[in-house]
DNA sequence: GAAAAACTACTTGAAAACCAGTATTTTTTT
DNA sequence: AAAAAAATACTGGTTTTCAAGTAGTTTTTC
């Protein structure tokens, strides 16, 4: 290691000392790696790359000014070259999803170990993306919250609820499955019955979430 | 191994003969697991277990009379002591999400290795879960297939957006944030607009499969 | 074969959403 | 300071959904 003369440049935004502290130390021995400087709040994070020349930013989602999501699509607009690595303590998926919409091009959970870190440092810096094996089983998991007390559809519900959320309206779905309207609607108020939903919002909320579709 | 007299009792139900040579043939040397039969379609299953004692079912998803994925909510119904575990050429996530709402107790790619079966049928026989990591892999792409051209919108339009998939009314959002109903609507138009969407439904899940609420 | 569940279809009336514009004010960016 | 983007609010009319019932037919299940 350590053989080429640039170094990897790394921004770390966290506002635990203790974590900065953790990261910095797990990074120390890398030869190819150097932690530029450290934020403890995104302000002074957005000021430093303004002024400074920064390959990736390990950015923790829980700061105390704003929100690391909203962050994170601040720093890869305008610099579309640096690369956003999420830190969280928790595998929450919509949070996942969110940074991934916003630019980031990885996520470590917390526990993360030093070659994890390395790994995932490398990787987004080569251009692609890395989240850590926890970040995957953590997501995994998330299925079985909305799991529980899925109400049972019958197989004509299900069918219907499939083209609720397709985005077609009364009308045609009794167009393509031969019935009446009124008998779609029928089935409707059922499936928003059994689902406990108030308007088709929710409907299709709740189907997605509890992957009936 | 093989110290206990009972064993471990497995259904296959694959149309692949090939797919079920490999599979009795990796659990053929393991004493604690017996290969009780194989079906090649859905009824013949479904009578053999209804005149079998069998601890798990290896079922296969594409199946040529009916679905594995309404096999399975058959025969869990029905006997919720059996466990199944989906097998799949893809490890595509509607379907894995459906089988675990059927009751699916685990799944597996049939590029499975033998440990990793092995694993998974004493895993679920316990009583607990089992997804392969090929699988937990394959789960974690589909977010990016999702990503792609998301739309840009604005801080209200999110906001709004949230308050839509939430279930609530144009008049209920106006209300929360303080604005007419008619800046809502508008607000809603122009998200339509730029998502594509011809209604609520679709409004809805786009933003969810875009991972923006 | 009886009972239960599912599928079908209707009425009437109200509420909400959708369409297609225009237009002013505020905020952000250049 | 000018331009662009975002947020605000309106008119007026159409379509769709929601609410709350009733009720006959078909299919499953016991």
């Amino acid at each position: 290691m350590a053989l080429s003369t640039v170094k990897i440049r790394v921004l770390i935004v966290d506002d635990h000392p203790l974590v900065i502290e953790g990261l910095k130390s797990l990074l120390r021995d890398n030869g190819d790696i150097r932690v530029l400087a450290s934020c403890n709040n995104g302000k002074d994070a957005l000021e430093f790359l303004n002024e400074n020349q920064v390959d990736i930013v390990l950015l923790d989602i829980n700061l105390p000014d704003m929100s690391g999501i909203d962050i994170c699509e601040l720093i890869t607009r305008k610099q579309k070259d640096i690369a956003v690595i999420g830190l969280s303590t928790y595998g929450e998926r919509s949070i996942i999803n969110q940074m991934i919409s916003n630019g980031a091009r990885g996520y470590l959970l917390k526990n993360v170990t030093e070659i994890e870190l390395i790994e995932a440092i490398n990787t987004v810096y080569r251009g692609n993306c890395y989240f850590g094996v926890e970040v995957q089983k953590a997501m995994a998991n998330t299925i079985f919250h909305s799991l529980g007390n899925t109400p049972r559809l019958t197989k004509r519900e299900k069918q219907i609820l499939k083209l609720v959320v397709s985005g077609k309206t009364n009308n045609q779905i009794a167009e393509d499955l031969f019935i009446s309207p009124l008998t779609v609607e029928t089935h409707r108020r059922n499936l928003m019955k059994k689902m406990k939903a108030s308007n088709t919002a929710s409907l299709v909320k709740m189907a997605i979430e509890k992957s009936l579709v």
